[in-house]
DNA sequence: TTGGCATATCGAGAACATTCGATATCATTG
DNA sequence: CAATGATATCGAATGTTCTCGATATGCCAA
């Protein structure tokens, strides 16, 4: 698989908040709107506007406009995609791994 | 499955920066010392030390010292930890959804 | 069309992350 | 035990993240 990076960090940043992580475990449930999420937490409206900003924009949620409200959906395509990669860079793939390692004689190091 | 979300926020905090990323994936071809990792990159040693301390703390990366040398593996069980984590809290769950949804008549929000 | 509710944006402050060079520590080898 | 090489820590500079209250915008309903 061909990946870069630096496409994953803005999803694993968004990922990498306590609250964050809850609002996605919150939306694995199902579409929720702002006002609902808001609810179970003690953050300010703009706290919350701000990190569900965050989610939108790294993909891993989804937002739309639905009247004065906003629902939010986890795109599960892109935590998917998520995980595939996560999957990939934690387990063994013989071409790259021929590239950083096999440089030396078994053993040595610098 | 019981979990805090606080518990994986270091680990996920831990692989939101490519530098890192490209040292789990260095690191799933199997044990590497600092030296090693280090001519992969452009950045200094201390750089490099503050990189893997953060790894390694976080409980992904097993580092030991050998001599002079450290080496670096994967946490296969901690990065499994992870990911089982990742798995649960993007799918749906009776008991939590059932707290969080279910508090107002359907399509009803604030 | 105005009032009120839901959400977004702004600006500022505090906290945290990343980087570096300099220096300290620790291990090995002569 | 001195010299050297590998790694860790320190202190400072810079950038980024998180939070808030205040305010703006967008939408609906009377």
């Amino acid at each position: 698989m061909k990946h870069s990076y630096a496409d994953y960090v803005p999803a694993i940043k968004a990922m990498s908040d306590e609250t964050r992580l809850k609002i996605i475990d919150m939306l694995s449930c199902g579409e929720m709107c702002a006002c609902e999420i808001l609810e179970e937490f003690s953050i300010s409206q703009s706290t919350l506007s701000y990190h569900m900003k965050i989610l939108s924009e790294s993909g891993l949620v989804n937002a739309v406009r639905d009247g004065a409200w906003m629902r939010y959906t986890l795109n599960k395509e892109r935590i998917d995609e998520l995980k595939d990669f996560i999957g990939c860079i934690t387990s063994d793939k013989e071409d790259l791994c021929k590239s950083w390692k096999n440089k030396k004689p078994n053993n040595q190091c610098c």
